[in-house]
DNA sequence: TTTGTCTATATTGGATCCAATAAATAAAAA
DNA sequence: TTTTTATTTATTGGATCCAATATAGACAAA
């Protein structure tokens, strides 16, 4: 449980994450342990952990680095997500909802819609819809019945924009966000009616072309950061 | 290289896959390494390892198992190794292939053509399509420039027909063999065709197409084995 | 015979040490 | 001044030990 063993992988993890262990960044096991307060044989295990995880990658006599994330990599995450997420999707139409699933889809459903009702959105918002976009993806991949989709998903967790839990939206220019979100949340509701009908290729084109809205926008947000520019990324960091 | 950690790892991961290990078997550290004649760190670090790269379970007080693979989880990997693999040929064909690319494919369809040019296979054929086949499937995840692409289906080369180097068959009715790979075959073809033309749709749904014959081939093995029949897996179990 | 408690055994996680290896630095030679 | 060699330092991998935890077995009571 608190065995320092997962602490040390788990605040790790979310250093490398949240950018406070910067890309290209060299850690070694006898520095790190003596900051983490630790001996070395957690950190040992730690780093291989990560490194399996690819945050980190071995150095042949000095320690490990932060990986370098370019952009050709987040590009492809990006697809290999859009043919994942489409095939849960294909895979869910095929499969029959259960009641509680249902019902827990169509709450959420109902929830995006009060958000854009308004007619505007602010952070505070989008918090909300990136809890109820989670939660709607996840039922999906669980309702696909393949272990295999969320196992391969799994490797792309760690890459901006390619991670399920993502959400990214330039906080200058809500008006447009808000237009983007509903298109977004207007799949959504596609998505659910072609599972609900058992129309799985309709279903897998569908979150395909979902995920490649996250695609142009990766491009739009390099773009951003050569510029100087802030773009708020909203995501999950726990392990 | 050869420090004992990573020759524990590979012991392990290649006990396992061959079946020296079978599913459901406990291992704990202390006998392990005594078996290994190691102590007992490199085993810590090829459990946790091992587990990580999905061959083990951990149990809460003792120890690991090795993890049992059922007919479900070998069929959804097969979907998502149709999927991923669909969407390398599409990369593939939306990108240039290099003169290299263009030459050793060429050189590997004449290899298997060759082999189908008897009229008959046996099993060193057989070893030969094989490697000729997982090179085929190599370049072709290679030309999608897309590495997250061979990351995810690296997750799947631990489950019987769903890594991309496995390569089943029926050992009594070669014949029937000759004609279910003569048509694999000619599929690699038709991939090479759409790839030459810049075709991606076509070179998707062909690969698509040709990850679901080693679907229907899973359920014919499964019931083989039932019946006491014995059936030959050709793939790596190297590290 | 069954259930609960206690004890013994098995096992893991972490700390520490030693040896081997790699990298950095200093000193010597050209 | 530059290059080569030697020395020092940094770092990892493995071995061993200790403490904590989980599990199994033995024994007593109902």
């Amino acid at each position: 449980m608190n065995k320092p063993g997962q602490q040390v992988i788990s605040r790790l993890r979310q250093m490398i994450l949240s950018g406070e262990l910067e890309a290209g960044q060299r850690l070694a096991e006898i520095p790190t342990a003596e900051q983490l307060g630790v001996s070395r044989t957690p950190v040992r295990i730690a780093f291989r952990t990560l490194e399996q995880e690819g945050l980190l990658t071995k150095l042949s006599g000095r320690g490990y680095i932060v990986r370098q994330v370019t952009q050709a990599e987040i590009s492809g995450a990006i697809e290999v997500r859009g043919v994942l997420e489409g095939l849960a999707a294909r895979q869910a139409a095929e499969n029959t909802l259960s009641k509680a699933q249902i019902n827990e889809l169509l709450q959420l459903l109902k929830q995006g819609d009060e958000l854009f009702a308004k007619g505007n959105i602010n952070e505070q918002d989008l918090a909300i819809y990136h809890d109820m976009n989670q939660r709607f993806h996840q039922i999906i991949i669980e309702a696909s019945l393949n272990p295999a989709i969320a196992e391969a998903l799994s490797r792309n967790e760690h890459l901006p924009f390619a991670s399920v839990s993502a959400l990214a939206f330039d906080r200058n220019n809500l008006a447009q966000e808000y237009r983007r979100f509903n298109f977004a949340h207007m799949q959504h509701h596609a998505v659910f009616d072609a599972i609900s009908h058992g129309q799985g290729s309709r279903a897998e084109a569908i979150m395909r072309e979902h995920a490649n809205v996250t695609h142009s926008y990766a491009k739009v947000f390099s773009q951003m950061e050569e510029n100087g520019e802030r773009m708020h990324v909203l995501k999950n960091t726990g392990s």
